[in-house]
DNA sequence: AGCTATTCATAAAA
DNA sequence: TTTTTATGAATAGCT
């Protein structure tokens, strides 16, 4: 078709290979296209040019996209079947992990323990005991530091108190208002702020069973996703 | 180019419309072979017919999921782009979690409690407190349930014992084998073996500073993914 | 599926 | 690139 007969095989002429690919896309888009309207199908064109320039043709009806979709069920070769499969490999994981970790803190508050044996049991008895300790250890060294900064503030509130009083004296000789001392320095007025605080006014109730369901101590989100 | 010329518009008559596509798809395919070759282009097309007839081409140096990433690349849209942030939110908020539950565990373990405050402290030392009277309950309830199911065999194994004993007595009169009997149903010996199992004969250590890394009562595999 | 009269696509040149 | 134009290719309508 054209001025000669011309074997197929690679034009190495870069500029008339340009020129060929130019006209003969423009012919292959247009087969498309007619293609397309004339039996009602669906064509997905992608092409590139040995330099790299992009063409493409899609029916109006669909898009590109679609086009993948579908060829993707029909194939069966799903294109991101590796990418996909990873991820859903990943996000099993983590689930699993995530069921254990939880597992894990229910049984750390005392449910979930029916099926463990007496040599684990024991391992979570001993882990709390140790875990406790170390708590309260913390709790008691967080107090003392609370108890030694509020001391340390009521000296220099005390200090700074003194001297305005005294530059009050010195300027106009007016009448002193003495500065109330009340500092909470006692083990007992530590012990009842560590197991009380506010609310040391009232006695702690223990219930024999306690339900542990939703008593946190925190206000973590722990919900499984 | 046929016997006369046609309107590119929907061929109405099934059969007609079938056998054109047929035709018309061999020219394109038979198109975008010569391109490929002529013009050393990378051409991928993808097409149904009205029927829902899939057919495709792709050139041989490359293949069309190749094709579809150069595709993607070029023109800025990613087409899976929707799935795959959906999973990858999906991804990030289960590490987040995980990381929260890990956290938590640590804390229960009497790790990473520089950041927690007073009442934090004292509702973590509260709730391991708790856990650990549940734990204690459980751990004395499988001691006595297993201790009752060792009496059951033995005192079955006593009888069965005596039983055989008895007929070998009425059988041929021989001198009978005392069962030795070795029970430890005391309140001691459940204690001893509630606190040391098979090493009770050993005397428990306890460190002042207990090194909880790496000291877990089960075996879970909580490592994150 | 083949055939073939026609129309269409396009190689070479401008 | 696009246009021109001579030619080979594709295919519509029939079998």
């Amino acid at each position: 078709m054209g001025r000669g007969k011309i074997e197929i095989k690679k034009i190495e002429n870069p500029t008339n290979r340009q020129v060929t690919y130019s006209k003969r896309r423009t012919g292959i888009m247009k087969k498309a296209k007619e293609l397309t309207v004339l039996c009602d199908a669906e064509v997905s064109i992608i092409m590139f040019s040995s330099t790299g320039k992009f063409s493409e043709y899609c029916s109006p009806s669909t898009d590109t996209k679609k086009i993948f979709d579908r060829y993707q069920q029909v194939s069966g070769i799903n294109l991101w079947s590796a990418q996909y499969e990873r991820m859903q490999n990943n996000l099993n994981h983590l689930k699993q992990i995530n069921r254990n970790l939880h597992r894990e803190i229910r049984q750390r508050m005392g449910e979930g323990l029916d099926g463990m044996d007496i040599e684990e049991l024991r391992g979570l008895e001993q882990n709390l005991d140790e875990a406790l300790k170390v708590v309260r250890n913390r709790k008691y060294h967080v107090i003392s530091t609370q108890t030694d900064t509020y001391k340390k503030k009521l000296k220099n509130s005390q200090e700074a108190h003194r001297n305005l009083l005294h530059e009050l004296e010195m300027r106009d000789d007016h009448p002193v208002y003495g500065f109330i001392e009340d500092e909470p320095t006692s083990y007992e007025g530590a012990l009842a702020l560590a197991n009380g605080g506010a609310h040391m006014y009232s006695f702690r109730v223990q219930p024999s069973q306690p339900n542990l369901h939703g008593m946190r101590y925190g206000s973590h989100d722990l919900r499984l996703g």
